[in-house]
DNA sequence: TCTTTGCCCTTAACCGGTTAAGCAGGGGTG
DNA sequence: CACCCCTGCTTAACCGGTTAAGGGCAAAGA
């Protein structure tokens, strides 16, 4: 590997001068840049960009940090993230955490060793304080998708209003005649919390009239398996539920499949809606109803915010910027009128929710019906 | 940041006792480093992994270079490599070539101008003389799930023995009972030729004297919608095949969805293998049966080997270390004897593949029982 | 002819570490 | 008492770039 010394002794200049020619900074005349640019390819001259970076302290690097890349959520992010960060010349490390906030936060220390431009950080596996620490010092970092924004440190966020989400979800339900509604939601894990989701879903039911049932409320981690175990308990009880609500696409193909596996049609007996919208949704049997995050439009929103931040200096604002999610109506969801006359005849009246009606989903003409059943339709 | 000067002022020595203590190498009397450490808790002290990096000629960095981390195949492993990797306190660089040479050059380029100390590449977006050069000042470079290895420049490489996962699927079918195998291939990508599979299958099928009828390949490009389109041309010949063995995933899952929509059944009118066992082939319906790669540990074994590599400075072997591929049968695929009649009628006899027997999925048996059909099953 | 101006290049310091070589001083040995 | 060795620290060079300041020289102006 030739190096900026090599260069000059064969073009007959000092490495000052090969520096200004490579960077296109100094004044140099014709002459000596013909010279210094024939020996930069005799040479296969190529700067290392260790001692740039420690000279300029700009490494042209970027982090990653999420908490697991093999959920099928993060490979759309990272794609983009990886995508906008190269087209403006940046190398992008991936950080694992695996949710676990000690590897988490040896990563924000490593990468502050290893003086990273700046950081996409996501939920899980970063602690609040860790994140603080690390940011302190006025590191550039983008939250992305963060749920909880209250304790928070002073960041900017690009991602979905998560309350919103699920109150799509709790529309569409609803505008589907439903009324005993199962959420299994991933409340465990310390840094993802599905907060939002289940107060926006649970905030559009009770706005139209009906009292949640938090016995309905079964806690998932985020996976199938947990998906799978919370449906069937939600399903074996003396009242099952008509719908249920996973605040994943994972857990909600997982409560497919147990519901599946009970024997209980989807959505003939049980309609199932999650959230993410991931590659998988759309070949379970029956395709699963979901709401839909932007995931690629967050990743490049995020990644220009922080480039921007890194290139201006100046920092964006810190209020949450919150790309649409949408309702992806599929098959795993029906009417409830579709649904035996006895699993129906129990349920509360729905009251129309006026505030929530442009949430639904086409045609809306579908809420109001809702109150005409039962009248006896089959499965 | 503190620097180590700053450390060594407030310790009261140099510079190069506090490296000594940070490294531990030099000798240093109890009380200086008790005194140092003090000065380290106090200021906070960090190394600066750049000036290190610069001055061992040692970033503890390696690259994973892969076309592309949506596509469902790369998350395991990319998550396996970056375990690895930071077991042993290396970040890893996520490179995404979208299968785009040019972007796999720039890259490689980059790598090596960051000083990363390590690689491992995967098929697609790379080019044989890009690596080539990219290797030739002794980089270490392990490849991962290779299938052309003769036009390769002598590297490590670890995988699959695709040929043997081709002969698997072919085994499975004819196993089954069928003869007449529609194949959807990803030929088309220069760096990503499914070859070895499908000569491995023409090979199982030759074998078992099924002369293999090239009119029955159809070229995908690893999309689910190449998968779709592929299927659908097969079954719209005039003497459709029996069974379609896709090259991966992926393009059996399109294929499903292809024959699904002609109407035709699955299993029952055509049965479908794929490669890889992504997450998505079990949710499928039915759930698609596949040759299984074992993706995490082909990653941990390629980043092991990188990082020995590395450690040792002696390059591992270059034969090909492959693992196992296995067959996962799940229920896309079914005997011969249960499709209408009229479609097994003009088929050709199986002479019983001895020399492939120990391909065959349990129960061996069902290949003599082959011989036995058509009885008039029904679908 | 002398000074000024401006262009172009060099000098030298700096980024923040590592490391081989050198040296001071105490203790042991002959 | 002289010598040697060992321990423990410092010195100084080095990794490979960048960059502000300085200086030589030719052209322009007085």
């Amino acid at each position: 590997m030739a190096t900026i010394y090599e260069v000059a002794k064969v073009a007959g200049v000092t490495a000052a001068t090969v520096s200004n020619v490579v960077t296109g900074k100094g004044a140099v005349s014709v002459g000596t840049r013909r010279r210094v640019q024939a020996a930069i390819v005799d040479l296969g001259y190529q700067p290392n960009l260790l001692a740039r970076a420690l000279a300029t302290s700009q490494t042209y690097t970027l982090s990653l940090i999420l908490p697991n890349i093999a959920n099928p959520f993060y490979p759309e992010i990272a794609l983009e993230v990886e995508h906008t960060a190269r087209q403006r010349g940046y190398s992008l490390f991936l950080c694992n955490t695996a949710n676990d906030e000690s590897i988490g936060r040896a990563y924000l220390q490593q990468l502050a060793n290893r003086r990273v431009d700046g950081m996409i950080v996501m939920p899980g596996g970063v602690g609040i304080d860790d994140l603080a620490a690390a940011t302190r010092h006025g590191l550039p970092v983008v939250l992305c998708n963060w749920e909880e924004r209250d304790e928070l440190p002073a960041l900017p966020m690009v991602g979905v209003d998560f309350a919103h989400a699920g109150s799509l979800a709790a529309a569409h339900l609803l505008g589907l005649g439903h009324r005993r509604i199962g959420v299994i939601a991933d409340v465990a894990s310390p840094h993802t919390r599905h907060t939002e989701r289940v107060a926006g879903f649970a905030a559009t039911l009770e706005a139209a009239g009906i009292a949640w049932d938090p016995d309905l409320l079964r806690r998932g981690d985020s996976s199938i398996a947990s998906g799978y175990r919370a449906a069937q308990a939600l399903c074996a009880l003396p009242e099952p539920p008509t719908a249920i609500f996973g605040t994943n696409d994972l857990m909600a193909v997982g409560a497919l499949e147990g519901a599946l596996a009970l024997g209980l049609g989807v959505p003939a007996a049980l309609s199932i809606v999650g959230v993410d919208d991931i590659a998988i949704s759309s070949y379970t049997h029956p395709p699963l109803t979901t709401i839909a995050i932007p995931k690629g439009r967050i990743a490049a929103e995020a990644t220009s915010m922080l480039l921007d931040w890194i290139a201006t200096g100046t920092a964006p604002p810190f209020e949450p910027r919150y790309l649409d999610s949408a309702l992806v109506p599929r098959r795993t969801t029906a009417p409830i009128w579709e649904l035996p006359p006895e699993a129906v005849s129990a349920l509360p009246e729905v009251r129309p929710a006026e505030p929530h009606r442009h949430l639904l989903d086409p045609p809306p003409a579908t809420h109001p019906a809702a109150r005409i059943l039962p009248t006896g339709a089959t499965c």
